[in-house]
DNA sequence: GTCTATAAATGGATAGAC
DNA sequence: GTCTATCCATTTATAGAC
């Protein structure tokens, strides 16, 4: 229901009605809506930092970024009420706004992780300021590209996870070998039809 | 009173309250606080409009776009509110959502023309995807750049616009010719100091 | 655990006098 | 134009019976 109709539009008594319970009974299986969130909050929580745990041993190639990019934006978009009232949730909420900014910066540490790993293959090759300007551009866009399409007016929500995907990888192409500037480009082209 | 509180906490009595009138005489000021929010959309709209101007006839030079994402960055500082529940916002109201969407476009073309007025210039080179791309994620960093900072837990918000900024140019900055890359570094570093 | 009933407060908006 | 008074709808949350 937060994610139909956006969290702010979503009363107690809807979600009473919608579970074909009583609000009283409800607010004896919840503390307050803020308790709702929260919960909902830790199936997120739980659900991203697995996607944003390193995926393998080996260095990753490109397919392996592209995976872990599908869990993230997916994880996302389950949970999109979060991010489209972020904000505002975020400043009412002391614990989840600590929480969050914890999954910020583990999925900083992981961008750059994944980042540092290319260069390590020899697949990319970047300064460590260009590193974490990419790292930082990466979070920003993948936070907020459901948001930007809403703004947009974009329609096809599925089509616009899948560009938000190609444009993190975008962030990352001009600092790819040519070899991969190219495969990465193979596997867009191929993606977006 | 928007950018200070956020604008769901502000309500119409807050703001008669505020300008020392009756509600009853706010009301006959405005239709309704939709009306309060478009007319301040009106203003956003025609600095944000004039910030996308293309500044000069002759072909911009870094420090061009520079002081254009100044001035992009202070209107969108001083209609945060906007920014802030973007969703919510646009979600209300047909006509600044359409209007909004107007603005996106336009500044996507403003992204466009510079970065050809430097590839003609000789100090960029992209392809066409690439500055599509590039363009795209200019608008989103700078559009949710500062809900970035308040996810982050960032405290000095003058600091926050400066960094914005900055981020922005680093997404172009792949691209530039060596010189150019070397002389926006320098830039880059004076102004974060 | 679940219900009914309702408190308590808020917020948007209007009526009608001045 | 400005005010007072107030309506009306909504929303969160609780009390107390079953």
């Amino acid at each position: 229901m937060f994610n139909a109709q956006g969290e702010p539009h979503v009363t107690t008594n809807h979600i009473a009605d919608e579970l074909e319970i009583s609000p009283g009974n409800l607010y004896y299986h919840f503390r307050n809506k803020d308790d709702i969130i929260e919960q909902l909050f830790a199936r997120y929580e739980e659900r991203m930092d697995a996607a944003l745990a390193t995926p393998s041993e080996r260095l990753p190639g490109l397919e392996d970024i592209w995976l872990q990019l599908h869990l993230i934006f997916e994880c996302i978009w389950d949970y999109r009420f979060l991010y489209r009232d972020l904000v505002e949730i975020l400043s009412r909420n002391r614990r989840i706004r600590l929480r969050f900014a914890r999954i910020l910066k583990r999925a900083d540490d992981s961008a750059h992780a994944v980042m540092r790993g290319m260069g390590q293959a020899g697949v990319m090759r970047a300064t460590a300021d260009e590193l974490a300007a990419t790292a930082t551009n990466i979070l920003v866009i993948a936070t907020f590209w459901l948001n930007y399409a809403a703004a947009r007016g974009d329609k096809d929500e599925q089509i616009a996870i899948r560009r938000g995907i190609v444009q993190v990888m975008m962030l990352v192409a001009p600092f790819l070998r040519d070899a991969e500037r190219v495969h990465l480009n193979t596997l867009t082209q191929a993606y977006l039809d």
